[in-house]
DNA sequence: CGGGATCCTTAAAGATACTG
DNA sequence: CAGTATCTTTAAGGATCCCG
């Protein structure tokens, strides 16, 4: 059943920001672009894979903005979009709300 | 790795509100309150157990009320707390934001 | 250095049948 | 009417190895 795809805007946008990583993600890029292997290691736990395929969704849903330089070793830089910007304040809002769920 | 079970608020929250169906249950409880059938057959696709579980989560997490009513046949009817009535608005900007991913 | 490819584990979701 | 109980399916996440 509910073989239709749509999904209200809330529900997609949920899944945009809804991985267990994407807000740690975007919290990393909120004061500055950084580099892959940065990101990395200051976010204890996750694995290489996962915030390869994170921030690839992250790139593909506009929230964030790929720059590969031509160098060797290779360099790339992550950084978020406007519409990424958008989304801090609204973070923000969630979290407050959140915080009587944490002891 | 990652044994810690701490979670920061937003992820927390967004654990809260993050169910595939939750945001619609919310938006059913929005206006008034409904019974469990009301809610069943207001939301298409939805199978009576997952709506059971998505609810019980609900309410452990003090977002929904649910009150049951001893007679034959029984009545139980779910309303937002207050908890609930404030994620109103931050699911409409959530909502709002998102609209640029539906075509 | 920043990935991709592959395989594995687990939690969420779904289908179905039964019950106080 | 409003659920449980069970079983099956799916998808997210994770571990590990390889590569330009």
């Amino acid at each position: 059943m509910n073989k239709g795809n749509y999904k209200c805007p809330l529900t997609q946008a949920l899944g945009v920001i809804g991985g267990k990583w994407k807000p740690l993600i975007i919290y990393q890029l909120e004061k500055s672009k950084k580099r892959f292997g940065e990101i990395d290691t200051n976010i204890p736990g996750i694995s290489r894979k996962v915030l390869t395929t994170q921030l690839n969704e992250l790139v593909e849903d506009k929230l964030v903005e790929r720059t590969a330089y031509a160098e060797t070793p290779p360099r790339v830089e992550y950084s978020l979009t406007e519409k990424g910007k958008e989304l801090i304040p609204i973070l923000r809002s969630i979290a407050k709300w959140g915080n009587y769920l944490v002891q």
